[in-house]
DNA sequence: CTGAAAGCGCTAACAA
DNA sequence: TTGTTAGCGCTTTCAG
C-alpha cells in the first residue's frame, strides 16, 4: 500500500509515455505531437490531476512568485492583529515557494508612496496594501496593475484606482451595524450621541452616517443628540466626553467610532454613568477588557484584522499560483463583541512570552 | 554568481559536517554532540538560515499524508457550510501533496462508528469528525489515537475521548451570548422564553443554561416564562410557539436554540407579534432572510460552520506536515446576524452554477 | 517528436 | 556520535 504512483508520473504510466512528455502536454510547450497531448490532458482530467506546487517551487528554484507587503508597523491595535493574518499566510505560503516581502511605513498614510514604489521596484508580482494615502498612491496603484501586478487593498481603500481588489469591512455598514444595535438597546424615543475620529476622516464620516441611518430607523423617535470630534486626542477625547455628559444628562447611548475609546469609558465610569449609558465601541485591545466587565462597554463593533490580512494575502497568492480571479470586492460582516464573548477574540490572548526558537521550528497560528 | 551554496549544506561545509548532522542540530533531534549542535546552531544563528519550505514540504509529504473526514452529508444548512470550509482548504492542502478522504454520514450520528471504522481502516492518518454518537464513538477515537491517528472533532464533540482536538462554538458560550444580547434588547422585568429542540440533547440543554444564566443577569428582574421542546418537528414546533404565545400574551422574548426556527417566526407573524417579541435564533439559511427584513428575528447566534471546517482541517494538516501542536480546544466566538449584516454571510450568496473546468486550474474560495 | 537523467533543499533510514 | 544516501514531484537539458 501507499506505493501508489502520483502525478506527473502516474499520467506518464497511463499514458505509456515519459514524463518529460507529460510536462510538455501540460504546459502547452512545442515538441509533442498533437495526439498524444491530447491523450495526456485527457487523462489529467479524468484522475483529477493538479500539480503539486511544492515540488514545482523547489524544482524551479526560483520563487514561484513574490508579494509585497505595505501596511503600518505600528505594534498596538488593529494593525499588528493585520500583519500576524498576513504573516501567517506568508509562513504557509512558503511552502508552496511563494515569497513575502515587506515594505512597512511608520503608521497610516505616512510615507506609503515610497514604500510602495519601493515594492514595484523590487519586482514583486503582487502586492498587499493599506492605502493610508488613496488620493497619492491611486496613479501609483495604476501604473502597477498596468505593469500587470495585482495590488489587493486592505482594511483601507483607494477605491477610485484601479487595484485588483479591496478586503475590508465598509464603514457604512460598520455604522450600520452600531446603528442597529443601539436602535435595538435603547427604548424608543431616547437620545444618543457619536463621538468620531474626525469627520474629515472619510472613513470616520460614514461610520458616523451609518449609525445616524441605522439608529433613526431601528428607535422610533430616537434622536442624535449630538456628533463631537475626538480629534484621536486622549484628553481632548476626555473632556468633550465630560462635557457632552453634561450638556446631555438624559443621554442614552454613545457610539464611538474610532479606535480611542479609553477617554470615553473613563469619562463614563468616573462620573457614574455606567450603566445608564450604553456604551458602543469599535474594535478591540486588552486595555477595553475592564471596561466590558464592568458593564461600561456594551458592545464593541470588530472589524476582523487577522482575517483581512489573510484573505488578502490568500487572494493574491491564489491569483499568482492558480490564475483564480481576484473578487473586485471582499467585504466581511464585522463581529459583535460583548463581555460574554471577549475572551474569545486574539486580542484578548495573553502575550505568551515565547523565547526565541529556532526559525525553522515551524509554527502556524490559527485564529479564533 | 548563484553558483553559491544554499541552507543547510552551506552549513554543514561551515561547520565541517554533514548535512545529517546540521539536521539533526536544528531539529533537537538526539544523537549529537552538544559542543556540535552549539556550534551549527551558533552557524545557522550567524547567516540567518532560514529553512526552504518547499523543500521541506516535498521532502515530508512523501508518505502522502492522508486525512479522512467523517460529516453528515445533509445538504442543507450548516453542515453543507462545514464541507465547504473542508473542501475548501482540502484543496489548497492538496498542493502540498496531502489526500483527504471522505466517509460521509448521512445525518449527524447516523452510522457514523462504520464510517469511522473505515476510515482507519484505509489507513488515514489524520480524521476531522462530527461526533454525532459521541458514546459510541469514545472508545473507537481512543484506539485511534493510540495507533498514532490524529482525530480532530469539528462542531460537535465526544468529550470524554482522547481527541486530540475540537474546533467548535461552545454550546453553552453561544446560549450565553443569547441571553446576553436578549437582556441587553428587552425591558427590565421582562419574561422571555426559550424553545429548544430537545432537552435531552447536551447541546440544547447547555444552550438553554447559558441563555438563562446571562439573561437573568443582564435583565434585571427578568424571569424565564417558559422552556418548550419542539423536537425538531415543523408542525409541532409551530403549535407549541402558538400555545406559548396564548399563555403568555406579554411574552417580550423568544429564543431558539436550533436551526429549527422557521415554525416559530411563523407563529410569531400570523400572530401579529412582530415587533412586540424578540426573536433570537441560532445559525443562518437563506429562509431565514425574510423574517430578518420583517423585523421578526432580531438577531441570530451564527457558529461559522465554514470557518470550522477550514480550521479543523488545517489543524490537522499542520500537525501531519510540520508537526504543529493541535491545540486541545479552539472555541471561536459566535457572531451575531442582524438585518444589517446578513447579506454578507456566505449563507446568503447566490448559488452560482460553475461549468466543469479543468482540474488542475486550481480555484480556491475565500470566505467572508 | 520523445525519453532519460540531473538536480532543487530537505528528511529519514541506514551505515559506519 | 556522525556520514551517506535515497527519494519527494517537478522542470529542464541533452540525447536519441
Amino acid at each position: 500500500m501507499s506505493k501508489e504512483k502520483h502525478g506527473i508520473l502516474l499520467i506518464a504510466e497511463m499514458a505509456n509515455v515519459s514524463i518529460g512528455t507529460v510536462d510538455r502536454a501540460l504546459h502547452g510547450r512545442g515538441g509533442i505531437k498533437e495526439s498524444t497531448r491530447k491523450r495526456i490532458l485527457q487523462i489529467a482530467q479524468q484522475i483529477g490531476y493538479s500539480p503539486n506546487l511544492a515540488a514545482r517551487a523547489l524544482s524551479v528554484a526560483r520563487a514561484s512568485a513574490r508579494i509585497g507587503v505595505c501596511m503600518p508597523k505600528e505594534i498596538r491595535f488593529f494593525y499588528d492583529q493585520l500583519w500576524s493574518g498576513v504573516l501567517d499566510e506568508a509562513r504557509r505560503l512558503e511552502q508552496l515557494g511563494i515569497q513575502f516581502e515587506s515594505s512597512p511605513v511608520r503608521t497610516l498614510g505616512e510615507g506609503d508612496e515610497e514604500a510602495f514604489k519601493e515594492l514595484v521596484e523590487s519586482g514583486v508580482q503582487g502586492i498587499v496594501l493599506t492605502a493610508g494615502s488613496p488620493r497619492e498612491l491611486t496613479p501609483l496603484i495604476n501604473e502597477a496593475e498596468e505593469k500587470g501586478l495585482r495590488v489587493v487593498c486592505v482594511s483601507t481603500d483607494a477605491p477610485e484606482s484601479r487595484r485588483s481588489g479591496i478586503v475590508c469591512v465598509e464603514p457604512h455598514l460598520n455604522g450600520c451595524l452600531a446603528g442597529e444595535l443601539m436602535g435595538k438597546f435603547v427604548a424608543p424615543g431616547s437620545e444618543v450621541a457619536v463621538v468620531a475620529g474626525m469627520l474629515s476622516t472619510e472613513d470616520h464620516r460614514k461610520k458616523t452616517d451609518g449609525f445616524s441611518e441605522r439608529f433613526l430607523q431601528y428607535c422610533p423617535g430616537g434622536k442624535i443628540a449630538s456628533v463631537v470630534e475626538g480629534r484621536e486626542d486622549e484628553e481632548e477625547s476626555y473632556q468633550r466626553t465630560s462635557e457632552l455628559l453634561r450638556r446631555f444628562p438624559t443621554l442614552k447611548g454613545i457610539y464611538v467610532n474610532t479606535v480611542n475609546c479609553l477617554p470615553v469609558c473613563r469619562a463614563l465610569g468616573e462620573q457614574g454613568f455606567e450603566g445608564k449609558v450604553r456604551l458602543i465601541t469599535t474594535d478591540l485591545f486588552v486595555e477595553m477588557a475592564p471596561y466590558f466587565e464592568k458593564g461600561i462597554i456594551t458592545a464593541s463593533i470588530y472589524q476582523h484584522p487577522y482575517r483581512q490580512g489573510q484573505i488578502a494575502a490568500r487572494l493574491i497568492a491564489d491569483n499568482l499560483t492558480n490564475k483564480v480571479d481576484i473578487p473586485p470586492k471582499v467585504h466581511l460582516s464585522p463581529g459583535v463583541v460583548m463581555s460574554t464573548n471577549l475572551h474569545l477574540f486574539r486580542e484578548m490572548r495573553k502575550v505568551e512570552a515565547k523565547a526565541g526558537e529556532p526559525a525553522f521550528a515551524g509554527r502556524s497560528a490559527v485564529q479564533a
